[in-house]
RNA sequence: GCUACUAUGGCUCAGAUGGUAGAGCAGCUGAUUCGUAAUCAGCAGGUCGCCGGUUCGAGUCCGGCUAGUAGCUCCA
């Protein structure tokens, strides 16, 4: 009995259960040893998988998203492996790899620190050289709830409880002495792993539940080659000289103060003025868009929080001013706009001839995070939204949906950031009802309009379960700052409760009383946190239109200062944001500070520059670009701040 | 909130085993007047995050708090 097995378009036979592995060998010995997984079918297979019908297979390496997923999961193997070898009493929960290596939970009678590291590596390294083969069995529920038992794997049997209901069997993979529960895939042997660093170690609530105990969370990162390990680490380090929270303190954007608290951030000048810049750019784009601007209070009586449901379903999340047990009035600093926006349409009465009604705000919000939460501007306890709530009837839902979706694809665009978003459709979790307001009903209308507009629109996405706002699904869009950790920049929400829970209405053409759809949205998201990653896109070197400081004039001697002030004045009245550096310094030093500080242009002035009524223009990212005349560069930055060029 | 780490002049950092603070840069003063990433010299600057404890003596050891960092949880 044979198979055929298309591999590339070469179809060759094979024994009927061959496995891939041995697939891969007949191939080559160089394949094999790199072979990580394979692809039956387009299904991704351990590598000891039988071949037992004709098929197409694809055989994985370390250079293939799965080949890495199954390199690393096999890495997390052996760390767990070697934990257990340290730690003999050692539990051990879930043991994944993740887009960025693998790491493993580890129930541990204490803490890991920075010391154990070392020691655990090198016991890695040990089980890698000892080449233990990976061997797969299978158990039936039952028994495989038995082993684990007897191993005192308390979270494994966990698992396996979970999966028994089903009749399958479970699957684990054996390396020496060490056997764990798992669905593989994974290498033939420990052999097959090369250079395994370990990144960190911290603290994870089992099955991510803070009710849940803690558990040891070792992070690591693997490649076949220890060269690819160190670039990779590299990489890593230069990421981490982007840091906004580094540059943004560097540069003079923000500082923060421990006796004024948390998450709130002193902007400086620069941080000021960018955000100063980047408002003024939004709420006109937003006025053309036929927004209408709104300013509302920072807070208000628990009185409307208790009809918008921020106060049953958001209060932890905000700042109470007054003792609701005692006093008679109790107010709240806002952590949304929402339910202050929606008195301006409740102003007076609506026909659908006043629909859509958009209402865009610079607002600033309110949030008590928890006390761990808080990182450089990116996540604060004050910000400020580029914030907008549209009134529309449910015909016109779609259209002005897509039109918010234009204006943020538009912003992501100005500021160079859209390739570096992806899009989440957050949804409620039905599991967790009391996290939400509304019925089943509502839900499934709203998010399937929510879908039916992505899928007309054609956007990626990635489903996110239970990441939908108290009151309506979201589409969020989606970005990673220097240490690959996700949060979202901007979000689009429909919502189709709070209107009714306002008593907002508008008299349709046929005279009856109807509650608007409404969109939250926002258009560039708020302001510190793109800020940040506007700082980390560019490495502090923002696009001259957004700089603080566009221009520096540099006199070379003491004696060029006068003219030198004539060209900065120059430019100043054209709206150029300029300084002259009149400091008794040599040229190459006002450069170099300048250069730092990564001023797009400097303009030297010299002697030669004086006589031609030119100046020397340097640019920041090109170096010398020669002498023009005043009027030649003051055209062509102001050509750059116009088109918002990156 | 949880786990780990960190906190020394404006900034970056030294200060084994407890004996009363040191450098570079920045700042100030003077000299230098210079052509595309650091001119030279001098001066000044710190109750070592805060509170408490141990000790004859604490930057150093212990506890609490505050703030910062990474991760978890939570979220724009």
């Amino acid at each position: 009995m044979s198979v055929k097995v298309s591999l590339k378009g070469d179809i060759k036979e094979f024994d009927k259960g061959t496995s891939v592995a041995e697939i891969a060998k007949s191939i080559g010995a160089g394949l094999y040893k790199a072979a990580c997984a394979g692809k039956v079918n387009g299904n991704v297979v351990d590598l000891r998988t039988p071949i037992t019908e004709d098929c197409q297979l694809e055989i994985l390496t370390f250079s293939e998203e799965e080949g890495k997923k199954a390199y690393w999961h096999t890495a997390s193997h052996v760390l767990a492996q070697a934990v257990k070898r340290l730690f003999p009493e050692a539990k051990l929960a879930i043991g994944p790899a993740i887009d960025n290596g693998f790491y493993y939970d580890i129930d541990l009678s204490r803490p890991l620190t920075q010391e154990d590291m070392p020691k655990i590596e090198a016991e890695i390294k040990k089980i890698i050289k000892e080449g233990l083969s990976i061997e797969r069995f299978e158990l039936p529920a039952n028994e495989a709830m038995e082993l684990m038992k007897e191993q005192n794997q308390t979270y494994k049997v966990e698992l396996i409880a979970e999966h028994a209901s089903n009749g399958e069997a479970i699957s684990f993979y054996k390396q020496g002495e060490f056997t764990d529960l798992c669905a593989g895939p994974h290498l033939m042997s420990t052999a097959n792993l090369k250079a395994i660093r370990l990144t960190s170690a911290t603290a994870a609530y089992w099955r991510g539940d803070a009710k849940n105990k803690a558990l040891q969370r070792i992070y690591g990162i693997a490649f076949p080659k220890t060269s690819e390990l160190e670039e990779y680490l590299e990489r890593i380090e230069e990421a981490k000289k982007r840091d906004h929270n580094l540059l943004g303190r560097q540069l003079g954007y923000f500082t923060t103060v421990d006796y004024i608290g948390q998450g709130l951030p002193i902007l400086l000048p620069n941080g000021a003025r960018v955000i100063q810049l980047l408002s003024r750019f939004v709420e006109d784009e937003e006025q053309r868009r036929g927004w209408q601007l709104t300013k509302t209070p920072y807070m208000a009586k628990s009185d409307l929080y208790k009809i918008s449901g921020h106060w049953d379903h958001y209060q932890d999340g905000m700042f109470v001013l007054g003792n609701p047990e005692k006093d008679d009035e109790v107010f709240a600093l806002r952590p949304m706009t929402c339910p202050f926006q929606y008195q301006a349409y409740l102003s007076k009465p609506r026909s659908y001839r006043d629909l859509p009604l958009r209402y865009n705000e610079t607002s600033t919000l309110f949030r008590n995070e928890a006390s761990g939460e808080m990182h450089g501007l990116i996540r604060v306890r004050q910000f400020t939204l580029s914030e907008g709530h549209l009134m529309c009837t449910p015909q016109q839902l779609e259209d002005e949906f897509k039109n918010c979706l234009d204006l943020v694809i538009y912003m992501l665009n100005t500021l160079g950031l859209y390739e570096d978003v992806s899009y989440r459709f957050s949804q409620w979790d039905p599991e967790n009802r009391e996290k939400y307001i509304g019925t089943q009903e509502q839900w499934n209308e709203a998010q399937g309009t929510m879908e039916r507009i992505l899928k007309d629109l054609d956007i990626p996405y990635v489903i996110g379960v239970g990441e939908a706002a108290f009151y309506g699904p979201k589409l969020d869009v989606q970005i990673k700052n220097v240490h690959g950790k996700e949060d979202t920049l901007i979000t689009i929400q429909i919502d189709q409760m709070l209107a009714e829970k306002f008593g907002m209405e508008y008299v349709d053409a046929d005279g009856t009383k109807k509650h608007p759809y409404i969109i939250h949205r926002s258009s560039i998201g708020c302001y510190e946190r793109t800020l940040a990653l506007l700082l980390e896109k560019y490495a502090g070197a923002l696009p001259t239109w957004l700089m603080p400081e566009q221009v520096r004039v540099l006199p070379i001697s003491d004696r060029l200062i006068d003219q030198a002030k004539k060209v900065e004045a120059k430019l100043s009245i054209s709206g150029v944001r300029v300084t002259c550096d009149t400091r008794s310094e040599k040229i190459g030093y006002k450069i170099r500070e300048a250069q730092l500080e990564k001023i797009p242009y400097m303009l030297v002035i010299g002697d030669k520059e004086v006589e031609e009524g030119t100046v020397s223009v340097r640019s920041r990212k090109d170096g010398d670009l020669g002498s023009m005349l005043v009027a030649e560069f003051l055209a062509k930055i102001q050509q750059e701040i116009v088109t918002k060029a990156k």
